[in-house]
DNA sequence: GCCGTTTTCGGCCCGACTGTTTTCAGTCG
């Protein structure tokens, strides 16, 4: 996926919203962003056999643009749109509550061309002087610059895999690497990541240091490690071991600090060795694998995702770590938008893709009325879609398509529709769209509401995160939770790589309250369906097995698992 | 800027909240 391209797309769109043109004009550059990578347009290769022009969206003047940026690697509209308007500016937008209107109002007034310029006017107080402004308004801005800051250099664990992807394929084909692996956050799986930590086992350290320097722009040189920066500012370091302490360094370097400290004190204590954690201190035993290290412990093997917490070595002590879920237990797909409502595909090619990924069904969960910017469906269409997919169950494509609906949840916490058009859908998921403001007791009191609806099934992205963009709403999950579990409700890991939520923080709470889990992938396109296969990472993250969650029941199973609730 | 078509240009989602204001512009989902 080229970023950089994505980027520049949507940084035109924002740019031209500052300028004050024609907001459907910037949309056509950000809806073409968004088109690239839900498709997965490789645009090399699209541009080269002509195909870009016949995907909807991409007219004259965009294909134009692109082909420029595949030959030359730049758009000169957008250079030009820099010169008339700050880029600076854009990073502004992302702020809560600041759009292209002040973010321009900011640059006329005060001469304001970036985020630390801002943050300067605030602090001088200017910002409250402006007209529309007032002092709170200074201090909620200033608030979010900080939080804002506080997020730079950490990037979403997806984005990462992608990165990473290319720096080990450049290694593999290189002899004088012997050994690559991810470690660090990258390996325990984390849903933001500050540094993509590579381990290489080599004998000649040098030779690695100067491919280093010589296919990336190293900042900084360490004893043991390199670093360098990508363009979209995320660390990339390599730590380097002899080969032979290859193992060692990989756990070492996997788990966190808390986990380690207590690994390095029950290793001493078993082993009578001082620990240390880039050369294998007891000198006589040859590792072979990391698994070695867990038997020489008399410990059971700890999976790298559940390497956070000191917990887990307790439970690897008496060996009572479960079988965690792995891809091949799902069986259904859940939660799956299509072009009914704002997704890109329809239902019958969402069917077969998942089909292909092996799975036995799939709910499709468009979005209710309400949802009037993600074109939601009034009843009228609710009706023909069912209508439509019970046509495509008569023609058996070789996976059951279930009737589903991710209704909103209004305010007062009742669902989008109603009971007669309810309880037509095999699987009712519950969500949060609008609203987000209202106080924790309030929200909280919300969503129980909803829950207790006989006609709801699960919860959807319980806490409303958008990983690095917006804060999770004011919600009290332990009470969430709680009704669940009093009502037998499911809750949902929604896997979007923006959302991960439940965080899986909750989901061994849920567990220990009895609440089954569907891990959905929330997906508009085909290829995000596969994001159910990311979510499951952090299922398995928090210790679910593959009886906690739904998706691996049956159809049937599963049909009768949320009749039970009404 | 794109689309669709009444083939030349109008429509493209829209309602609600927020803060500051005194009737509304800007932002958000």
């Amino acid at each position: 996926m080229d970023r950089r391209l994505l980027k520049i797309l949507r940084n035109i769109a924002t740019l031209l919203l500052i300028k004050g043109e024609n907001p459907f004009k910037a949309e056509a550059y950000s809806k073409a962003a968004d088109t690239i990578e839900a498709l997965n347009i490789d645009v090399n290769e699209f541009v080269r056999n002509g195909k870009l022009s016949e995907v909807k969206g991409f007219g004259e003047a965009l294909v134009k643009k692109i082909t420029e940026y595949v030959e030359t690697g730049k758009i000169s509209y957008y250079e030009k749109l820099g010169e008339e308007i700050p880029i600076g500016l854009v990073e502004i937008t992302k702020l809560p509550n600041v759009g292209p209107k002040r973010a321009k109002q900011f640059y006329e007034e005060l001469g304001i061309k970036n985020i630390d310029e801002l943050e300067n006017a605030c602090l001088e107080g200017k910002i409250a002087k402006l007209k529309g402004y007032s002092i709170r308004t200074q201090e909620i801005i200033l608030n979010s610059i900080q939080h804002l800051k506080a997020r730079k250099g950490k990037q979403h664990l997806m984005i990462c895999y992608e990165l990473a992807k290319g720096i080990e394929e450049n290694f593999r084909k290189d002899s004088i690497v012997q050994s690559i692996s991810l470690v660090g956050e990258m390996r325990r799986v984390t849903e933001v990541v500050s540094s993509v930590d590579f381990l290489i086992a080599t004998s000649d350290r040098s030779k690695v240091i100067e491919k280093l320097k010589n296919d990336y722009e190293i900042i900084e040189e360490e004893e043991d490690s390199c670093i360098f920066t990508n363009d979209e500012g995320v660390k990339v370091k390599f730590h380097f071991a002899e080969p032979k302490n290859f193992f060692w360094n990989l756990h070492n370097l996997s788990g966190s600090e808390e986990y380690i400290n207590t690994f390095a004190k029950y290793f001493e204590e078993v082993t009578g060795f001082k620990f240390d954690s880039r050369e294998f201190p007891i000198s006589n035993i040859s590792l072979t694998s990391e698994e070695q290290i867990f038997e020489i412990l008399k410990l059971q093997f700890i999976p790298p995702e559940l390497r956070e917490k000191s917990f887990a070595l307790e439970r690897a002590k008496n060996f009572s770590i479960p079988r965690l879920i792995e891809n091949s237990d799902l069986r259904g797909i859940i939660h799956i938008h299509t072009n009914w409502s704002d997704g890109f595909n329809t239902i019958e090619e969402v069917s077969l893709r998942s089909k292909e990924l092996g799975f036995e069904y799939v709910a499709i969960c468009d979005h209710s009325q309400t949802a009037k910017y993600a074109n939601g469906m009034e009843i009228e269409r609710v009706l023909q879609q069912i209508k439509e997919i019970d046509e495509l169950n008569e023609r058996n494509l070789g996976i059951k398509i279930l009737k589903g609906i991710e209704s909103d949840i209004h305010p007062d916490g009742s669902l989008d529709y109603p009971e007669e058009i309810l309880k037509q859908f095999d699987i009712v998921v519950v969500s949060v769209h609008s609203h987000f403001k209202m106080s924790k007791d309030e929200m909280t009191r919300r969503i129980v509401y909803a829950i207790m609806s006989p006609y709801s099934h699960i919860l959807g992205h319980p806490t409303g995160r958008l990983l690095l963009a917006r804060e999770s709403y004011q919600v009290d999950l332990e009470t969430i939770i709680q009704a669940c579990s009093d009502y037998g409700k499911i809750i949902e890991l929604n896997a979007n790589p923006y959302r991960l939520d439940l965080p899986w923080e909750f989901l061994s709470y849920a567990k220990e309250k009895g609440v089954k889990i569907a891990v959905c992938p929330d997906s508009h396109d085909l290829n995000s369906l596969s994001d159910i296969f990311y979510g499951l990472k952090f299922a398995r993250k928090g210790w679910l097995e593959n009886k906690d969650v739904v998706n691996c029941l049956s159809c049937d199973s599963l049909l009768r698992y949320v009749k039970a609730m009404s």
